[in-house]
DNA sequence: AATGAAATTGGCGATAC
DNA sequence: GTATCGCCAATTTCATT
């Protein structure tokens, strides 16, 4: 099958240490699992946690970014607080003649303000859609504009009662 | 500017969310916006950009993450880089006189290091759980983990093509 | 609550070990 | 890779409005 979205952000072929370009080390690993809990430690503060120099921490941070091993620093903003308390899943199921047209579909989901992650699976559904929607009315109005894509087959939408992102480790 | 990401099909209400304290203005949801994007954007920045002072811009950041609105700020690392490259979503079913004791199966998947997200649904399933392992036979002790669990009445997995987080506005 | 000025701290390049 | 120095930028406190 296709890939709908070609970007750097693709998963890797990858051995079986798992590794891109060079492997980590222990201390790339514990710098990542600090920066995974708090994206904001202070570089002082990374370099004393896990016992290296802040010039050296500095730079081994950069490297990091620099080889896509860190894709970004984002704020976790609680979807209830700003007016999005309805969360769901929405399992989408594309026609069977649309399997070229994925880009196409991908777009339109990543513009709607409602989704906050796109799954791109295998098996009988071709996409799982988390959404925070502002009530029943909204998610009605998100799940009938999928529905009246050309491409989609169907939907199923399951609402979810919580959400647990559990940052452990790397 | 305001707005970091404007979009057309902007599903949320203007106003409050009565979840939680007071209503957020125009300023906060352009700094939540411009932190979901970029989580060190430091606070000069921050504060140029959505047209305050530096140290108003800072007692209102201070005031989201003390309200809740801001839950924290998390590095995103790429899973394939550290030898995790085979991500997976697997739906749950317990058995139904396991209904008493879901806090326990909660705090069993939040344990397992392969496990990224925890949607806790309604509908057929009970759990969806997004993970992310080294390979095959690392999916395949997880699931059987998994099924293994007296209150587990049943999994179906499906293979994780792509992900994307779309971080895009508040 | 918002601001500007002042004091503290951290980022980060250069240098040397 | 690490340690020291030094400059500049950023954070943060505080008095004022």
């Amino acid at each position: 099958m296709v890939r709908p979205d070609p970007s750097p952000n693709d998963l890797r072929p990858t051995g079986a240490s798992g590794a891109t370009g060079r492997a980590l080390d222990e201390i790339d690993r514990a710098l990542l699992g600090h920066l995974v809990a708090d994206a904001r430690t202070t570089n002082a503060a990374l370099a004393e946690k896990v016992g290296i120099a802040a010039s050296t921490c500095l730079a081994r941070v950069r490297a990091l970014r620099e080889r896509g091993v860190i894709r970004g620093f984002h704020a976790d903003v609680d979807p209830a607080a700003v007016g999005l308390p309805l969360q769901a899943m929405i399992s989408v199921r594309l026609q069977s003649d649309a399997r070229d047209r994925l880009g196409e579909f991908t777009a339109l989901v990543r513009r709607l303000p409602a989704v906050r992650d796109v799954y791109f699976v295998a098996g009988a559904d071709d996409y799982l859609l988390h959404v925070a929607t502002a009530g029943t009315g909204a998610l009605r109005d998100l799940v009938a504009t999928l529905n009246n894509h050309r491409d989609v087959a169907g939907t199923v939408t399951s609402l979810i009662f919580d959400h647990v992102r559990t940052a452990h480790g790397v």
